[in-house]
DNA sequence: GCCAACGTTGGC
DNA sequence: GCCAACGTTGGC
């Protein structure tokens, strides 16, 4: 089973709203990259949840896939901030997946952190200027962080 | 197909 | 709020 980690920013969804709702939408990625993972994302798998733009930029916690891609509603809804003008209910070009709480973690795990351990140089979340929302995480890389709670 | 201009991301 | 880096757009 495959590992991942998305990034929300808490003001939109936290790791602490998703443990409150049980399960949500993950949706208003448009990044073409980040969807195509998303899109071999399946019912199961699970993710590390990051909080970016916010105080304090870090992995937050666990979710896990509870219903695989399909077409993100929010492309089509014209008062959404996610609203593409280019796509129609025939043909949508974004994905939304819907996700499931798993865990919180006591501490977030900050960025900064994240960045000394060797065994993470491979992960775009730690390279310079990366900006790709949705990512794999091999199997090392997901104990190593575990690692660090 | 090139590339400049523009918008967005996201840490700091 | 700043700004570097990146993706996208659109003229040519």
């Amino acid at each position: 089973m495959p590992f991942w980690l998305m990034k929300s920013e808490p003001a939109e969804l936290s790791i602490q709203d998703l443990r409150r709702l049980t399960q949500s939408r993950w949706d208003g990625v448009r990044n073409y990259q980040a969807r195509n993972f998303m899109r071999s994302m399946q019912v199961g798998d699970l993710f590390f949840f990051y909080h970016s733009s916010c105080p304090e930029p870090g992995i937050a916690g666990i979710a896990r896939v509870a219903r695989a891609a399909y077409p993100d509603p929010s492309a089509l809804e014209p008062h959404s901030h996610y609203f593409d003008a280019k796509a129609s209910a025939e043909k949508n070009p974004w994905s939304a997946l819907d996700v499931a709480f798993v865990e919180a973690f006591t501490q977030v795990i900050p960025l900064a952190r994240l960045k000394t351990q060797s065994a993470l140089l491979g992960l775009p979340l730690v390279q310079k200027a990366s900006r790709l929302s949705v990512m794999p995480v091999s199997s090392e890389e997901w104990a190593a962080i575990l690692a660090m709670r």
